[in-house]
DNA sequence: TTGTAAGCGTTATCAA
DNA sequence: TTGATAACGCTTACAA
């Protein structure tokens, strides 16, 4: 009952075949005689046999792992929903995972991959900003970046450019006078700097006067509300009476905005016209369900393991022939027009 | 460069020492010579050692690794953010997690469990409250609850009952007179019942007039909010003038229904006073702070982790002696006095 | 303090 | 279709 410990050769004792029938019925069971896959079937129900993978992993090499190496602080809808649907494809594709959180520090986050590696995971997915590609595609195993910089790895994103295309123009159709882009000051390498690229070229092709707001990424609520009401009372004082359009970088930003409006008028007057991006729960649980651009978290979780999987085979094959080119692959993301545009 | 495949035998034979010294190297420092040591060290470095926990495992029947099993949806502030403090106590205690999403059917979720224990994880924390706790004890390997049904297991939770007894306590305080409770219509098994138990008890105990509004359990924002758009609207047709304290289940349920009024009236009118439970993000980040009684997720992640760090060190003893006492820790919540409360 | 040798429970390579 | 045997890379008595 506690301990089990009955192992292929009891089995094989059991029903007088070898350890090799034995395996060859759990890995090859065609190659087993109907007959002898019955016998083999009880046997294993009488002595209540229990599966070792680690011998498995041992001897064979393969240990059906993948890592995942989360970012500094997940805890945002964002990557607690993209973990949530990434750890959802294990019926779909048998893969276990091993989920490490990063600190942003570059050290921790080696030694965690160090790890991963000894565990003998097969691939590697990752979401933290933390390190290079370039020492990613070092690594002996297949690696998908989500979201991230990704120069030298394989990698699935949302459509930063088109989609932020899309809600620039919404609200250039709701007649915005004059927009503006609050968001973080990111690096260019970070695929979500796009959408202010997006932001300023739509603006630019439709001629219509914009402004940005960009400021340093900070982690706490208090410290995004700060910098997010300095920049409304700004936009306010200087436009007080124009129609206005914000495009904000995120949702959980936009959601900030929303709430600082509401406080101050109870209401969102008409005259503010808000989008944000993400799709994140917040977007349609605020009091006012926000405008966004959705993310297919779903699409791009599922993406990013079709994506390793595949690799992953790849080199199992004799003549393995990795994928020289990288892939990377753009989810197209969807306009929902709520209650915060026309 | 590609495929490292250094062992302890290739260590061996550039140190000239055996297997076993190498193996002591890292498991038994003390017993080699500080000079034998650094030859070691030198030869790692030279030959590019990576480890293999693998074998290791194999060999020594330690894995430490440790199962989560998360619920259904964990798609929800506190679980994420639970998930991300048990991830984060890697540093800490050295456990890697391999983790695992019930969808609620127990077949699955059994199934999830036969994986963990062929990779021999040392023990199980689990969320979820699709197996009963009889079933998870009849496992080999020690297993923590975390706010769930606990009869068989060692569990962690808030104090559900003080905390929810602090909440209604601050409403009576704050002179309302007639009490609401709204929340899931739960089983008494699982922990978060015994909100409601406190919410009764203490307006029996004070002489406070009081109603429950239970509804069953639903997973998406839009079926809540219909359902708790309902409640309000009969708690405002029936109480037009008096002032009334409402107490909601959870920090999710109360921004949905702080939502409702605050469409309605564009403020928080002060005959409502609200208090919610958990401290969830949400509840701080929604247009008016909300008052909430605050669990210790940190706390309570850590707490998890010594019960069950601790029972797996007793089972590696010799003459083990597992906890006869099932051990349910209770982690002291905390009153969050916010503007949904005077 | 160090070494020898027998496991740990599978898979893989031959051969039958 | 089946079996004997050698890996897989480390740990752990038991010796020295």
């Amino acid at each position: 009952m506690a301990e089990n410990k009955v192992t292929f050769s009891d089995i094989a004792k059991y029903t007088c075949f070898s350890k090799t029938t034995i395996s060859r019925y759990f890995n090859n069971p065609e190659s087993v005689t109907l007959e002898n896959q019955a016998k083999i079937e009880t046997a294993l129900k009488e002595l209540n046999y229990k599966k070792n993978k680690i011998a498995k992993i041992l001897a064979s090499g393969h240990s059906e792992c993948i890592g995942i190496i989360m970012p500094t602080l997940f805890y945002d809808d964002y990557h607690s929903a993209m973990l949530n649907q990434l750890l959802s494809t294990y019926p779909d594709y048998g893969y276990k995972f091993m989920v490490f959180t990063g600190h942003g520090d570059i050290q921790t986050e080696r030694k965690y991959i160090q790890e991963l590696l000894a565990y003998k995971v097969e691939g590697l997915i990752v979401l933290s900003h933390t390190m290079p590609s370039e020492e990613l595609a070092g690594y002996s195993i297949p690696v998908v970046g989500i979201e991230r910089e990704d120069r030298h790895i394989h990698s699935v994103r949302s459509g930063n450019y088109p989609g932020a295309c899309l809600a620039t123009e919404l609200l250039i159709q709701n007649h915005c006078e004059k927009l503006f882009f609050i968001g973080r000051d990111l690096p260019a390498t970070i695929p979500s700097h796009r959408r202010m690229e997006a932001f300023e070229d739509t603006c630019d092709r439709y001629q219509v006067s914009h402004k940005m707001y960009l400021h340093k990424a900070v982690n706490s609520y208090e410290e995004n509300r700060d910098i997010i009401m300095k920049n409304f009372l700004d936009i306010e004082k200087n436009y007080p009476k124009e129609k206005l359009g914000i495009f904000v970088e995120n949702d959980t930003q936009a959601h900030i905005l929303l709430n600082i409006i509401l406080r101050k008028y109870g209401k969102l007057p008409k005259r503010f016209r808000i989008i944000g991006f993400d799709d994140s729960p917040i977007s349609r649980e605020s009091v006012i369900p926000t405008s966004t651009v959705g993310q297919q978290i779903d699409v791009i979780a599922k993406t990013a393991l079709d994506i390793l999987v595949a690799e992953i085979a790849e080199r199992k094959k004799r003549r393995p022939n990795p994928s020289a080119e990288l892939i990377h692959q753009i989810i197209t993301p969807i306009l929902h027009n709520r209650e915060t545009t026309d």
